[in-house]
DNA sequence: GTCTATAGGATGATAGAC
DNA sequence: GTCTATCATCCTATAGAC
């Protein structure tokens, strides 16, 4: 994928690569976009990784908010061809399995604990524990993502120069969200 | 291209949907890839024409800005396989040839211009007449984007989950650049 | 400008031997 | 669990008649 691009993936690639033959893949998956879906759930769990690994010494704090995000963009741009998969549409008629979508879901769910325990902390206001703010946060991370890898895909973390505004972009949310300042 | 994905799109296929053979339409084109660019150079006429239409009856102001975002993420949200070319790398090894690439970097000139504008009169911070503030500005809107299509493709515009929070986004971005507060 | 014919592949998937 | 053989289909692109 990270060659021929998410969708140039095929049986026959795999099986090229692995030294077998196309029609031995299917013992083990029982069709292509089988294999998309496992790579996905890779994908899910590879971020979550990152994120959990960046999340441990911090301390309670907007931080660790800024530290997740910053985890994920990098993670994103070690791992494109995983990341088109979680946060763009490349292959057609692949929708991930329930199973797959569910531990993507799982992951959100994390994120908008951290939102809230920020606000309990007072650190953000009230509408901070909200769905809309865990999307306006996703949408930035998204975008700092896709920009990235759309148009300087090369460059990676955190030199890029899209990939180097995730701290203005979490400035913005984290100010959106002050508790002094209106919603 | 819509029905079957930006990567689905085939010569055989065009042909077959305008009632000629594959091999005539290589009187027009001379590749897939070439249908591609045309493809992708319509996509920036496209987008620039419904904001260069939203911002015609718009007075000098902010919502100049605001108006532009939105008629891009609307048109993005009904032309998605056009805006998939645009915003994504769905295509293996296609890049848009330079004549359809500076036709595009023109536009985000116009888009710089009204940044310089909003500076000018004092409606935004030296700092927005930047080539960051600007990134900054296309990543909000390549993240409402991508994540309304990735997420929810036919929800549209305005209704969907991700879509309806553009002018939260844009007001955190305004807000970055206020004059009043420090960047 | 359209066509037929064709080159020269690729693909996902299955049947069935070993 | 791996293989060969194969199905049925698709593809981009070219040659050359009309």
């Amino acid at each position: 994928m990270r060659q021929q691009g998410v969708g140039g993936l095929t049986v026959s690639e795999i099986a090229r690569r692995m030294g077998i033959r196309g029609p031995s893949l299917y013992k083990y998956f029982p069709s292509l976009h089988a294999v998309y879906d496992a790579l996905f759930a890779r994908g899910v769990r590879g971020n979550a990784e990152a994120v959990r690994e960046a999340l441990e010494p911090m301390p309670p704090g907007l931080d660790r908010i800024r530290a997740g995000v910053h985890a994920t963009v990098r993670w994103c741009l070690g791992n494109q061809a995983l990341a088109q998969l979680l946060y763009w549409r490349p292959v057609p008629a692949f929708e991930p399995s329930p199973e797959s979508f569910a531990a993507s879901a799982e992951e959100m769910g994390a994120a908008r604990a951290e939102l809230a325990d920020a606000v309990r902390r007072g650190e953000l206001q009230e509408s901070a524990d909200s769905d809309d703010a865990l999307r306006l946060l996703t949408i930035l991370m998204s975008g700092l993502i896709s920009q990235q890898m759309a148009n300087e895909p090369d460059a990676g973390y955190p030199a890029g120069l899209f990939a180097r505004l995730t701290d203005d972009a979490l400035d913005m949310f984290l100010a959106h969200y002050e508790p002094t300042r209106r919603s």
